[in-house]
DNA sequence: GCCCTTGTTGACCGTCTGGTCAAGAGCGGC
DNA sequence: GCCGCTCTTGACCAGACGGTCAACAAGGGC
């Protein structure tokens, strides 16, 4: 039962946060979620901020397996990018049949709500930040030696701008409460990769 | 006095909020910074979401103001946006002096923090937005009529897009803590318009 | 069978929070 | 000079919150 217990506390935490905010959960809501005491995450955490750092390394897990499950396989640079896009929008439409309600990004919600304070968290997230945008780097770059997008294109200022663009169709999709928003996404990468849509 | 004071609580209010966010001012905080008693701010305001609103309302009238100085004289419409992208990053730059830390999208931030919670601040916010989008829809159409985008081009697409993209620099711009992040967003822009950067 | 480590319990605490309220200023109209 | 309205004061409250703690399982190693 050992690191079970740990593990479903975040598991529980990651849920509950990714449909609100780290602030908007209190540390009993998620014991009770969790069927655990207090005492007993606090065995495991020091304190509610080394959870929210642990939620924020969950999400990172999980977007990461959507990452590899899309960028795995051999297909075309682009075609793998697509994939993440749909991979991403089709997250953010299954947390919403689970929750109620749209819940945004799962690293741009956390990241929009903590980096004011700073603390390790601020770090971490810019180091995850950086670790998605790769993602997008190395694509581009293959997509542009394959001749698939214009010699123009520099990989790393355009993945930027995809990240920032898949961010922000998701805090739209959240506020609109409509998780098809993210899903057209896909159409902007692609104008953002210099291709008609 | 009567007037002066409910101005000040919520120019008050909007800087700190906009520092941070929403749920980690207190009230007592914003009276402080004002300079008023916490009864007094209950005078104005039933409660702090109602202070929330003001201060939604607020941002959403700074905004107003930095698109109508963009979009009012009679230059081209893709200048407008332009300017409009300067004007926004500039607001980014200048908030990141006075406040020592890159503060985001003022709308985005509380769109991505209120809107899982209902009530009157969900709809209102989703109002602003297209509102919002209107602006860059009629200058896109605009373009189009003139020739200077392509006649595939989307204007209520491509709007969404755009405010999608603007959120999520800024929000990449809090994280790293660097400013001028939303400034890129004019190149972005530029290639959701179909346009070389 | 004992011990020691790891995990669990549930009562407890101080603090901060949003919010209330009765009493009093200040002030314009009459 | 009095009234009545708007605004201000500052003490106060109940509850929620993050966090603590001493005592108590559980179970594997020796």
């Amino acid at each position: 039962m050992a690191r079970d217990t740990r593990e479903r506390i975040v598991r529980v935490a990651r849920d509950l946060v990714h449909g609100a905010s780290m602030a908007q959960v209190s540390v009993e809501e998620i014991c009770a979620a969790a069927g655990v005491h207090k005492g007993s995450l606090y065995h495991f955490f020091p304190s509610k901020d080394a959870l929210g750092v642990a939620v924020l390394d969950a999400n990172w897990a999980l977007m990461r397996a959507l990452l590899e499950e899309a960028f795995g396989d051999d297909v075309p640079p682009l075609v793998r990018i697509d994939r993440f896009v749909d991979g991403y929008a089709g997250m953010l439409a299954l947390m919403r049949e689970r929750m109620g309600a749209t819940p945004g990004c799962p690293l741009g919600n956390l990241a929009a709500e903590v980096s004011s304070r700073d603390g390790e968290m601020r770090t971490r997230i810019v180091r995850i930040m950086d670790a998605w945008a790769r993602y997008f780097v190395e694509a581009v770059r293959e997509a542009r030696g394959r001749g698939d997008v214009g010699p123009a294109v520099d990989a790393d200022e355009v993945a930027v701008h995809i990240l920032a663009h898949l961010q922000g169709m998701a805090t739209m999709a959240r506020a609109y409460d409509r998780p098809e928003l993210a899903g057209r996404a896909r159409g902007g990468v692609r104008m953002l990769l210099g291709l008609p849509a």
